[in-house]
DNA sequence: TGGCGATTGGT
DNA sequence: CCAATCGCC
């Protein structure tokens, strides 16, 4: 009876997913596996997405026990857990799908060479993207910098169709991953989440029933309710891209609605593989800026007013309570991660590589791609990035997209009875509106760490300087 | 997927 | 004095 491995990464669903479609079809047994991986140049895991890890594991082992396949976890040099499985299960071939970091192609790249001239088969499929980062191209042959002639050859492709889930005889569930302990702050995040593939097609359903119609106008409100919320679902490969892909055309085809709104909400989508794109083709994203010239740029040290960003605490009430939502529930609106960030390089003129490791750690939707494209992307030296002279003014933006407060006041109670006039702005309250909303400036609510108008000037003299530099 | 100051043309 | 427009960063 032949016996194969799938070794699941970013891809823990039963549907849609090429390896384990393919060993089901090609073999009697299938086993699956989970490394937590001990490997030089990969990148830790930060906490809030570890915890979710954990749940996703013990929601796909059940899913998986289901058809009688089994999903073992474990620890160490992914290597030697396959040889180790391999052996102990008497299995021939190892399957999985197929990630974009340069690390991570590497170390696969090298166990793949190794188990083959040991004579085991290892097959890798089709990864957590569209389209393989490679059979995406300008017309030059180049890899794309810009995402609007991305998304117009990405949206004349075929997108593989989803695959069916695999079929089997139900076994035993058991729990994996048992050596995780939770964190005290567990709790707190599993309010507001609910883990796992058959939540993630749940969310997608709803997303498409409820809120698409609205997503072009509502998405930069961030106290409405209309994104999909499914960031965290695609980072751990719950859902697949390009069954979001295919499910939103069904949605269209079914419902003879117009194209306008899932269509921007695909092209954010894209924007995602445009992400994995740049991954794939740029050395180190994470720390190398991609436009070459800002390596040049002085950040600021500050790490009082670091610290005073990542809590929260910045006296710019759209800043803080977007750090707020993030450390209470793993997440950020988009709109407001885009202010948060502008403010923390623009108008800090903080290191964006500070806030994209506090993200990488306290977001459950923090991937390897996305998250570093898209500092780099607001700190003005990624790709197609905004242009170093757009900086947020977060009272400005405040008024315009939470002009009723209501997300300030959600995850800064402490300012909620202010009216609507001075909600986004309390230092420049009356001392006898203040006094009625019960706030002392400096004391019950931080002073503003930064003058908007300064810092602002600060910034385009230093990003200034980058350019001039750059053009000599 | 900006902000701001200056100008303009209207009160 | 005001909103709308424009050029620059």
């Amino acid at each position: 009876m032949s016996t194969a491995l799938v070794w699941l990464r970013n891809d823990l669903r039963l549907a849609d997913n090429p390896a384990l479609h393919a060993a089901a079809k090609n073999h009697q047994k299938v086993v699956a596996l989970y490394v937590h991986e001990e490997a030089p140049g990969l990148r830790p895991i930060g906490a809030a997405a570890r915890w979710w890890l954990h749940q996703s594991l013990e929601s796909i082992a059940r899913d998986l026990a289901e058809i009688g396949v089994t999903l073992e976890v474990h620890a160490g040099k992914p290597e030697a857990v396959l040889r180790a499985a391999l052996k102990g299960h008497d299995a021939e071939t190892v399957y999985w799908n197929r990630r974009y970091g340069p690390a991570e192609r590497e170390l696969d790249a090298g166990i793949k060479q190794a188990l083959k001239s040991d004579g085991f088969s290892v097959e890798s499929m089709p990864g957590n993207v569209l389209i393989e980062p490679w059979l995406i191209q300008t017309g030059q042959d180049k890899p794309y910098s810009v995402f609007t002639p991305f998304w117009k050859n990405l949206r004349t492709m075929d997108i593989a169709a989803p695959l069916p889930a695999p079929k089997g005889k139900s076994s035993r569930f058991r729990p994996v991953d048992a050596d995780y302990e939770e964190p005290h702050w567990a709790g707190k995040l599993g309010q507001y989440w609910s883990i796992g593939e058959t939540a993630a097609q749940e969310r997608l359903t709803t997303f498409l029933d409820e809120s698409v119609v609205d997503y072009p106008e509502g998405r930069d409100f961030p106290a409405k309710d209309v994104t999909s919320r499914l960031s965290p679902h695609l980072r751990f490969g719950e859902i697949s891209p390009r069954q979001i892909w295919h499910t939103a055309q069904a949605f269209l085809h079914a419902h003879h609605s117009k194209a306008g709104p899932v269509d921007k909400f695909l092209s954010e989508l894209a924007w995602r593989d445009f992400s994995y794109h740049q991954l794939y083709h740029r050395p180190n994203i994470a720390e190398i800026p991609m436009q070459e010239k800002y390596s040049s740029l002085r950040w600021r040290h500050a790490p009082a007013q670091l610290r005073a960003w990542e809590k929260g605490k910045t006296g710019i009430p759209i800043v803080d309570a977007g750090l707020r939502e993030l450390w209470e529930t793993g997440y950020m609106h988009n709109r407001v991660r885009m202010l948060v960030a502008s403010f923390l390089t623009k108008n800090l003129l903080i290191d964006w590589r500070e806030g994209e490791r506090w993200f990488w750690d306290c977001l459950v939707d923090a991937d390897e791609a996305n998250n570093p494209a898209s500092w780099q992307w607001v700190a003005g030296c990624g790709l197609d990035a905004a242009p170093y002279f757009r900086i947020f003014n977060p009272v400005t933006q405040g008024e315009r997209f939470d002009g009723s407060g209501d997300f300030v006041r959600r995850w800064v109670p402490e300012i909620a009875a202010l009216p609507d006039k001075f909600i986004h702005a309390p230092a420049d309250a009356p001392q006898d509106i203040l006094a009625k909303a019960d706030i002392a400036i400096g004391s019950t609510y931080p002073r503003p760490i930064a003058d908007l108008k300064q810092t602002r000037q600060r910034a385009l003299d230093a990003y200034g300087a980058v350019s001039a530099q750059a053009a000599d």
